[in-house]
DNA sequence: TTAAATTCCTGTAAGC
DNA sequence: TGCTTACAGGAATTTA
């Protein structure tokens, strides 16, 4: 599923071939997909429109129109934001096709449909509830192993349970958040607010170093997750403990246990991780 | 305010 | 082989 880093290496992607262009048309072939505003409305609002940016925020891809406008994208679970050639086949589940000038289009494909897109200013989409109010960006330079340590004092559940609110940081998933926990040695289930400054330190590095790691390698396609160009990344071979569950942890060779937390199915080794 | 449970959704895989 | 059932999970919503 596209977290951080899987949104981050789309965005990328995308970056060089969207900035400039302009929205000639806009095909939505499963309306409610759209969430914000009407999608009539949304269609009259994009077409004509020029992209003069592509970002990130959280899991939020962010393509900036005129002023402090953006089209914003949330891939969900199976989401897939894919530049293609209008001579490709259209895939089923193909929910969203924006037409470029340049006569490539953008085409936004969900099986699952828990992915969204949105239209407004940050701003007006935060205080229509159409976006929630985000944590620090994990990977930022600012962000210091102080500011993590304080975000999980505070909280009386389990520690991977506030890796995964959004509100605390933003961009983490289930993935990573397992592979940065294993990482810096730490239970999924102990009391967020229990951990030392010390092993919050840890958890701040690991943390860092699993999302930029995935982002080097472009992410993993565990799921359905592909890249602008339907590729698949390479960090879903290099995933020391999601997925693994009850096979040897690479570190002590112990089965990996499975547990569920915030609803999560969570992997982890009861023997490094403590 | 915070935390936990529920819901949405379909492809996939396990089990009979 | 073919059917049913369980499961995957991000985040909005509901309940406690």
């Amino acid at each position: 599923m596209p977290e951080l880093p899987e949104v981050e290496t789309i965005v990328a992607d995308l970056r060089p071939h969207l900035v400039g262009r302009t929205i000639t048309r806009c095909e939505l072939s499963f309306p409610t997909i759209v969430r914000h505003p009407e999608p009539e409305v949304f269609i009259d609002s994009v077409v004509g429109m020029r992209i003069e940016s592509v970002g990130r925020r959280g899991k939020y891809i962010l393509i900036g129109l005129v002023e402090d406008l953006f089209l914003v994208v949330h891939l969900g679970m199976t989401g897939q934001l894919r530049l293609v050639d209008p001579v490709a086949p259209l895939e089923n589940h193909t929910h969203a096709v924006l037409f470029l000038d340049d006569g490539k289009q953008l085409r936004y494909r969900d099986p699952r449909r828990f992915g969204r897109l949105l239209l407004g200013t940050q701003q007006a989409l935060l205080d229509a509830k159409k976006m929630p109010r985000l944590g620090p960006e994990p990977i930022d330079p600012e962000f210091a192993a102080d500011e993590l340590y304080r975000r999980l004092h505070k909280r009386r559940t389990a520690l991977k349970a506030v890796l995964l609110d959004q509100a605390a940081i933003a961009g983490v998933g289930n993935i990573y958040a397992d592979e940065s926990l294993h990482k810096a040695r730490l239970r999924p289930d102990r009391i967020a607010g229990t951990v030392s400054k010390k092993s919050a330190a840890r958890l701040h590095e690991s943390l860092r170093e699993s999302l930029q790691t995935a982002i080097t390698n472009r992410g993993s396609s565990v799921d359905t997750y592909r890249d602008a160009w339907g590729e698949i990344g390479g960090q879903q071979d290099r995933l020391l403990v999601y997925g693994r569950a009850g096979e040897p942890c690479f570190t002590c060779g112990r089965p990996l246990s499975v547990i569920r937390i915030a609803g999560r199915t969570t992997v982890f080794c009861r023997r490094c991780q403590r």
